[in-house]
RNA sequence: GCCCCUGUAGCUCAGCUGGAUAGAGCGAAGGACUUCUAAUCCUUAGGUCACAGGUUCGAAUCCUGUCAGGGGUGCCA
């Protein structure tokens, strides 16, 4: 249960009762918004509606707030709700309900936090996407990490997830790059041949050739190079993905499909798409090439989807067929692509390709994640091989550990640029928040362990948990719902890492301020009691790090 | 030129679907371990929310303009 929603209607009821009995008077729907005070004097919630509703009722804040609280009943949930100045309403939770919510949580167990969702949707997300060119870059790590978590939080808001990568296998890039390969191929066969005019950069390619060398020796010398590309490419292709799958598992990233560009070339869908833009008139063909007329559609220039030159699809022309797959083959409901901020461009031209093939737009979300510095200390660093600077993934991982990764770039909302500190991330101390919240969630598990051996049960009275810090530690438990479904309604991650933090921080003051295990004689029912809490607490913090797809230790 | 993102404490960032006294971590200064994990906790200091207008009972939040930083603006992906 989300406790928000719930306030929400019981407003909804109280001021639809006043208006019935006509102390209000009738006036079309408003959004009513329940938020939590900045300042806890004011209560656990609050509402501003009557300060919404004073203009169109052409009443006084007040006198709204008064008559819609007339008709609020505190029931079990509130032990005070308040008309403030300049007309707000204050709902105060009672211990009573916090307390019993403790028990709830228990009962639900590892499906705490998941959200019983009435009107699933079919959702699918793609990220990362990375051309198969070679090892993933630090740049791609922060989609990765956004994807994976998203994906999660969808997930516990009750939806239908699919997770997918596109492989670009086909097009421009990968031609540039298997010429290169084949000329590192040639070289390493020792044969001289000229350079290919864009030769891709690296010693992953040099390295890669000599593999393939190793294992296909002198045969593709006896092809042409188109033959020679076509017979090693699939092995090549094969050995470059199996890499990014070992990375993104590493990394915490798991796939539901990973679609093969060439697929849709292969099975004519990118020509049915054509055809159709066709059929909306969309399409015309200048110098050579075939252009999707977007200007008709009101976008600042056409783009081209077919080249002159070889008369290959572009990546926008692929996409435009794999987003029509998406939405009308497959039928997702939703389809949210993580990009990169150099795809910028890409999001306008695509939005009015969609709506030129008919697709509602809004069922598209694109969600850009801008550019990530990487520095030490006061340090920026570019990354360079040569230098022995860190470059992939991999790299990464090994340097800073997979949870601080994820947790460094889910704590920032994915549109400001950041900066990727790496001493910072490395450090295992107080200075970085990662260890701060698994170590919580670790000292919880002490407790528990240490109660085991003492042969201790939860099985308290949960009214004994009255303490201060105790109320306030149970008041950000019952908010996981909330902050779940606020997350996957925005589509922010970086919500729940905050209030990772936030929980940490209350459960650290409770276990200062209130011993669990008690030697002291009598102490034995509060004991149990708090045991409840520790369990409850434990419970949150362990799924949040779930959704995180950040590891919860047990000990450290 | 045009489009997008960002500008909040010394640093890194939350808060931005308008609400009550603008928050956190780090860093700085000081303090707390006969205790279930001190990878912890408690104090204190630190702000013209880039700037200027506007809308509003009310603006860090919305609108307009300016400035600054970054990104995009391929028959690349």
């Amino acid at each position: 249960m989300i406790i928000t929603e719930d306030i929400k209607k019981f407003i909804t009821i109280a001021l639809r009762d006043s208006q019935l009995s006509g102390e209000l008077p009738r006036v079309s729907f408003v959004d009513i918004r329940v938020e939590k005070p900045r300042n806890i004097e004011h209560g656990d919630f609050s509402t501003n509606i009557p300060l919404i509703l004073a203009r169109v009722m052409n009443m006084s804040p007040m006198e709204i707030a008064e008559k819609i609280h007339k008709k609020l009943d505190n029931g079990i949930f509130f032990s005070k709700i308040e008309v403030v100045n300049p007309g707000f309403i204050n709902f105060t939770l009672s211990n009573e309900w916090l307390q019993s919510s403790v028990e709830e949580i228990i009962n639900s167990g590892e499906k705490y936090g998941d959200i019983e969702n009435l009107s699933p949707k079919n959702i699918q997300i793609e990220f990362v996407s990375v051309n198969p060119t070679g090892p993933l870059h630090v740049g791609h790590a922060r989609g990765a990490v956004l994807g994976s978590t998203l994906a999660n939080i969808l997930e516990a808001n009750g939806h239908n997830v699919h997770r997918e990568y596109y492989v670009n296998d086909a097009g421009n890039q990968m031609r540039l790059f298997f010429e290169s390969l084949y000329f590192r191929y040639i070289q390493e066969a020792g044969v001289e041949i000229d350079e290919p005019d864009e030769l891709y950069a690296g010693g992953y390619l040099i390295s890669l050739a000599k593999t393939l060398y190793n294992r296909f020796s002198n045969i593709p010398l006896g092809m042409s190079k188109d033959d020679a590309i076509d017979y090693l490419s699939p092995f090549v292709l094969e050995f470059i993905l199996s890499d990014i799958k070992k990375t993104l598992s590493k990394l915490g990233v798991k796939y539901d499909e990973w679609f093969s560009e060439k697929t849709l070339l292969e099975t004519g869908y990118f020509d049915s798409v054509i055809k159709l833009l066709d059929d909306h008139q969309l399409i015309t063909q200048k110098d050579g090439a075939i252009w999707f007329l977007g200007t008709k559609l009101g976008a600042g220039e056409d783009t081209v989807l077919v080249r002159s030159g070889d008369g290959g699809p572009t990546y926008f022309g692929t996409d435009i067929s794999y987003h029509h797959q998406k939405f009308v083959k497959r039928k997702f409901d939703q389809v949210i692509d993580i990009w990169g901020a150099d795809h910028h461009a890409h999001i306008s031209r695509m939005k009015y390709a969609m709506e030129g093939l008919g697709i509602d737009t809004n069922r598209l979300k694109i969600i850009l994640n801008q550019i990530v510095h990487f520095k030490s200390g006061e340090e920026t660093l570019k990354f360079s091989k040569r230098k022995g600077v860190i470059s992939t993934i991999d790299d990464l991982i090994s340097e800073v550990g997979v949870d601080s990764c994820r947790y460094i770039f889910l704590s920032r909302s994915s549109e400001s640029q950041m900066d990727f500190d790496l001493s910072l991330a490395k450090k295992q101390s107080s200075e970085n928040p990662v260890f701060y919240i698994q170590y919580a969630h670790a000292r919880l598990c002490a407790i528990q362990r240490s109660a085991i051996s003492k042969g201790l049960r939860a099985n308290g009275d949960v009214s004994l948990l009255n303490h201060k810090s105790e109320i306030n530690l149970i008041r950000k438990i019952i908010e996981l719902p909330s902050v779940v479904a606020y997350s996957g309604e925005q589509l922010e991650p970086h919500h729940i890492a905050y209030y990772a933090f936030d929980l940490a921080r209350l459960l650290q003051k409770f276990y200062e301020e209130c011993r669990v295990i008690s030697v002291e004689k009598g102490s034995s029912e509060l004991t149990a009691s708090r045991l409840k809490l520790v369990e409850a607490s434990r419970i949150t913090f362990a799924k949040t790090l779930l959704i995180m797809g950040m590891n919860a230790p047990e000990n450290m």
